[in-house]
DNA sequence: CGGGGTCAGTTCTGAAACAGAACTCAGAGG
DNA sequence: CCTCTGAGTTCTGTTTCAGAACTGACCCCG
């Protein structure tokens, strides 16, 4: 397989090193990160059923709300005042994660080592199975990975990559 | 935000716990590896380029790279024979980790906390920002996370969740 | 009132992963 | 011969991790 790799999409992101994803993977680039908002996006919002669901250590998950809270992506919301207890759910920003969960799970589908996989994805109202592609609001087209360039906002220099347009689209 | 938070896709995977995901992220759930993944897709495959690159100590690079090899998101190809030398390419599956990628920039992009951010994806050829979304090739319509329910492919149980079908389809 | 239960943590361990610098080893090149 | 490159391995600490036990505030029950 890819012998000989004539894959070329690199704009995916900028140049070299300090990268903008680096930033956000300190932030939700381990393993219970990416846990914990999933279980978030299942609607698990408590301390122990967070600990008991996904089987993490205390002091972890202490630390880990703490990290999610400060970064925004999740908050920190009482829900009983006596005894002060509280609760933590995701952010707007938190429910933005979601297409990198669901990216994951498309890629365990598909290539996951488990045997034990069985867990689909599928578009509610038909059943049938989903692909997660990139859309363009300007021209209504779908499109794969490839027909993406990376562009720098605020300088005027663009890393340029020729991308093949065709691609997929499915439309 | 989100203050009352009527979210519900659960669906997004299988029951608790033990989950798919949880294996694939024992692969490239920690930061480097996704940056590793991340530097192959920009076509870097020397192991000095890639800790250079990366800024990545050398003996966690070795034991990365052979866990990826290992996972067959990577392989390992001689480039050079008298001085046996070889270099670390992406497979299919480890190109197949893209939208993964993608959808981390996007969120960068969108609620990064660094001020520096700057860079964006377009769609290489039209040049306006891209979203990401789901496509049934049934249906042939585009919708976003709240759309998917998770199945069980194997048993004929499937974790039944309502989900608005409505959500925000762009066409 | 006093005991048990719930919930959200903190405080201990000891084991594993990490970063950084140095060191190996093989061939190439002058 | 000396040096350089590329791909590692072998040392150091330091940080993070997991697991179990402990705290402390509150509730319900008799």
């Amino acid at each position: 397989m890819g012998e000989d790799q004539p894959l070329r999409h690199d704009g995916l992101m900028a140049k070299r090193g300090a990268s903008p994803i680096d930033d956000t993977l300190r932030i939700v680039g381990d393993r219970w990160s990416i846990l914990i908002v999933r279980a978030g996006l299942r609607g698990i919002r408590r301390f122990d059923d967070l600990c008991s669901d996904l089987g993490i250590a205390r002091p972890i998950l202490t630390e880990r709300l703490r990290r999610l809270v400060a970064h925004g992506v999740m908050e920190k919301v009482p829900y009983s005042e006596h005894p002060r207890r509280y609760e933590y759910r995701l952010t707007d920003a938190g429910i933005a994660l979601s297409p990198v969960l669901v990216a994951l799970v498309r890629w365990t589908e598909e290539y996951g080592t488990s045997e034990a996989t069985g867990a689909a994805l599928v578009h509610a109202p038909c059943g049938s199975e989903l692909e997660q592609a990139f859309w363009c609001r300007t021209c209504g087209t779908t499109f794969g990975p490839h027909a993406i360039r990376g562009v720098n906002r605020n300088h005027d220099e663009h890393d340029d990559t020729e991308a093949d347009a065709s691609s997929d689209t499915p439309t």
